[in-house]
RNA sequence: GGUCCCGUGGUCAAGCGGUUAAGACACCACCCUUUCACGGUGGUAUCAUGGGUUCGAUUCCCAUCGGGACUACCA
């Protein structure tokens, strides 16, 4: 590894807690990075924030990768930080040397019992001031009891230096912020040997020579704790950019998209819905840069990669996700992928989940993907690859009609006529030859097409009835 | 409770002291189409409130209110 204490950062990153799932706001910070690093010609890549034992999930990093790969997210290097224990000890001794850390043996019962008589007494709670117990013990006193095997963890001595009234730095998104100095000692080795997220950021980001840290919203105040933490190790301060966190309405209050219970938190719920994967970046970016609409719209064809991500543009609210717009952008999406293409991202869907298919029907469903496709006006009905079942419905051969709608002798008349032979001009002639005047014409036709796929609203019907085949097209004219 | 962030239509937002306050989604209407769509045109709807500063505030300042975040040996 280089050494970037002395070098010009040059690095972006997502440094993820392998849960096994990829988060929608995971996946954003993965753009939004990937974006800076190519733009400002840097590394883009990834650190594992694994310094939680309790936390540990089978395969997660695994997991993890698969759907990077599947999102076309590609690491230039791969750090993983519970192997890294060594350093992050060697950094917090080095800082105890100093006195600017000390070893601290407060149970978690000495903890709480510290937060009742703080709130009893109204003060702030944490490890301050006179209830900073283990800051003063003495050399020979630590000794002891650290040979003597009593679990311990390290904190930061923040009554090391004075920090004087703020804390300030320059947000890229959002500009000057000026925090309270962080007054608690915050522990940054835990009892297992592995430093909690402070430690583990401020060393990490400044060792791996990352120029800009971008994370989401919920961190910001912690920042001042992590200059602070800068300034005992002697590394200069990082930078920051602090990303509005994706939110969801419910019972009129916002809150964080939750996986739990929010599906399209998890991308891979989405992808496995059938959403295409650009719907999610695309929709990411309307997000993240106001200019990508205008963007989008003005190079409708552009790859995303030409689209320059601009931090001026980065918004500082919080949005709501929105369900609709997500869907118009994967419908516009899907729109302008050729036959080929959707075919094959529907060939690489779980396409098995749909009820009752059979060969037959996919074969089907594969043509009628390609119906008023790859046209300057392409057909916009197709949101994600589950509502297929429905959406399509009358490619399977049984359709439900409400038959007292139908006029059965009209439809029987045009049966007779129907010929899966005629080209669309002959087959429209003749179904406005059956028709007098404009009112029946426009009756007819929407009977048939009740009659043949139970909607009232189908893609272009001559296709429809060429992708069934004569036989059906004819039974199901002539059942009324 | 304390600290920090945020507050333009239903949603996402542009705006950065003087604008008829862009645009997108959603919704509605009309046009195109002798079918369904696609497309086109238009419409409804917004500067949280109260004080300042200023010739003039959506824009700057303060307060209030509202929403969110943080306040762990989780990240």
């Amino acid at each position: 590894m280089k050494n970037y204490l002395s070098e010009k950062p040059d690095g972006y990153r997502i440094a993820p807690s392998p849960t096994g799932y990829v988060h929608l706001g995971t996946i954003a910070m993965a753009l939004v990075n990937s974006y800076l690093a190519r733009q400002n010609h840097g590394r883009f890549y990834l650190r594992i924030e694994d310094t939680d034992s309790k936390r540990y999930v089978a395969d997660a990093v695994e997991k993890m990768m698969t759907t990077f790969n599947y999102f076309d997210v590609k690491f230039a290097e791969t750090y993983v930080q519970s192997e890294r224990a060594k350093i992050y000890q060697q950094y917090a001794e080095d800082l105890v040397k100093q006195g600017k850390a000390y070893y601290c043996f407060c149970t978690e019962d000495d903890l709480n019992q510290m937060r009742e008589t703080q709130i009893k007494n109204g003060e702030p709670t944490g490890y301050y001031g006179k209830y900073a117990k283990c800051r003063h013990l003495s050399p020979d006193e630590v000794a002891r009891r650290i040979a003597a095997g009593e679990p311990h963890v390290i904190r930061a001595n923040f009554s090391y230096q004075d920090w004087g009234e703020r804390i300030t730095f320059t947000d890229a998104a959002r500009g000057e912020i000026a925090l309270l100095p962080q007054t608690n000692d915050p522990v940054i080795m835990k009892s297992n040997g592995l430093p909690p997220y402070n430690l583990a950021h401020v060393i990490d980001d400044t060792l791996m020579g990352t120029a800009l840290v971008v994370r989401g919203e919920e961190w910001l105040i912690s920042t001042a704790e992590h200059m602070q933490l800068c300034d005992l190790l002697g590394f200069p301060r990082l930078h920051y950019m602090h990303m509005p966190t994706i939110n969801i309405e419910e019972n009129g209050k916002k809150r964080k998209l939750s996986k739990r219970k929010d599906p399209q938190a998890l991308v891979m719920n989405l992808i496995d819905a059938g959403y295409p994967k650009n719907a999610i970046i695309e929709y990411l970016l309307t997000i993240y840069n106001s200019d990508f609409e205008i963007w989008r719209t003005a190079n409708p064809n552009a790859p995303l990669t030409d689209f320059q991500f601009s931090i001026q543009k980065v918004g500082t609210n919080n949005p709501l996700f929105d369900l609709p717009k997500f869907n118009d952008i994967a419908k516009n999406v899907w729109a302008r992928q050729s036959h080929a293409e959707i075919v094959a991202n529907f060939n690489a869907w779980n396409w098995q989940s749909l009820p009752n298919i059979t060969p037959t029907i996919k074969t089907r469903i594969e043509k009628m993907l390609g119906v008023e496709r790859g046209g300057e006006r392409p057909r916009k009905d197709l949101i994600k690859f589950e509502d297929i079942a429905d959406l399509y419905s009358y490619l399977w051969d049984e359709i439900t009609v409400d038959g007292s709608t139908l006029d059965g002798q009209m439809l029987k008349n045009y049966a007779e006529i129907y010929d899966a032979a005629d080209d669309k001009d002959t087959w429209w002639q003749k179904i406005k030859n059956l028709a007098p005047d404009k009112p029946t014409l426009r009756n007819l036709a929407a009977q048939i097409r009740l009659a043949v796929t139970g909607k009232t609203n189908t893609p272009d019907l001559w296709a429809i009835c060429q992708i069934l085949g004569n036989d059906i097209v004819k039974a199901r004219l002539t059942r009324w």
